[in-house]
DNA sequence: TTGTTTATACGAATTGTTTCGTATTCAAAT
DNA sequence: ATTTGAATACGAAACAATTCGTATAAACAA
């Protein structure tokens, strides 16, 4: 059993956490200025969020020195895996392969993409 | 434009939600029988956010007799497509064929299922 | 040294969600 | 008619999420 945090970050943490899985370290400050190029939001307000996902075991922190640098905890795969799970189950009734179609529908992809969609699975086939 | 209500229902919401979309009209009593195979929760609960549904305009009633029925006025088309394309912007950097998948990688689905995916990815493909 | 900037900490208001208790009303059975 | 059971309405507590103001301390420049 590994000390996994719970993975269900909020909406607003999973803005964070995108943005630290991406980054690797930051500053409440780096997170801040990209978070605020898509919505309006205060300084102190992304500094209690990130406060509060360090108080839930979401990221770690080093507060060696003054600015304290952040990290995320809670992996992606494993969060990620969660949020899609819990969707297929709230609005697919469990059927993921409906819930794939309607994304695969109306998000437009790639045809890249697509192909690289069967390529997987063939893959899934084999086995 | 359509009257289409916010499709932004909470988690216990879609749980109703799912419920009227397959059952179609249903009384309080029905759903939260329904509801309660699964979870716990007082009669009162139940009706309460039904109640509440229905001033947000997620569901409609018919209270000609003592006994409301109610039904679901969000689609399920739509509300689905909403929280499929929230997932993919939250959590997976707007990628829809990441999502993807994640989703199949770990929610077994069966051969058939697949199948009906790639034939769908195929139709997509001509287009 | 003194003032300015830039951090964190913390408390608290606000808003949204979930839950349930109590009051009331209606209908059906006795 | 009276009682009983099942329904809705409503208020409010409990909890969670979001937002921001203010206090305070550290770093740095003048």
């Amino acid at each position: 059993m590994s000390t996994e945090p719970s993975a269900k970050p909020t909406e607003s943490e999973l803005e964070i956490l995108q943005i630290l899985w991406e980054k690797g370290n930051c500053t409440v400050r780096d997170v801040h200025e990209i978070l605020t190029r898509n919505k309006e939001a205060g300084y102190t307000t992304t500094l209690k969020l990130m406060q509060i996902m360090h108080e839930k075991g979401l990221v770690k922190r080093d507060t060696s020195s003054k600015t304290h640098i952040y990290s995320a905890l809670a992996s992606q795969q494993k969060t990620q895996q969660h949020l899609v799970s819990r969707l297929i189950d709230n609005a697919f009734n469990g059927s993921a392969a409906r819930m794939v179609m309607q994304a695969l529908g109306n998000h437009k992809s790639s045809k890249d993409e697509i192909d690289a969609i069967k390529k997987y699975l063939d893959q899934l086939d084999q086995n």
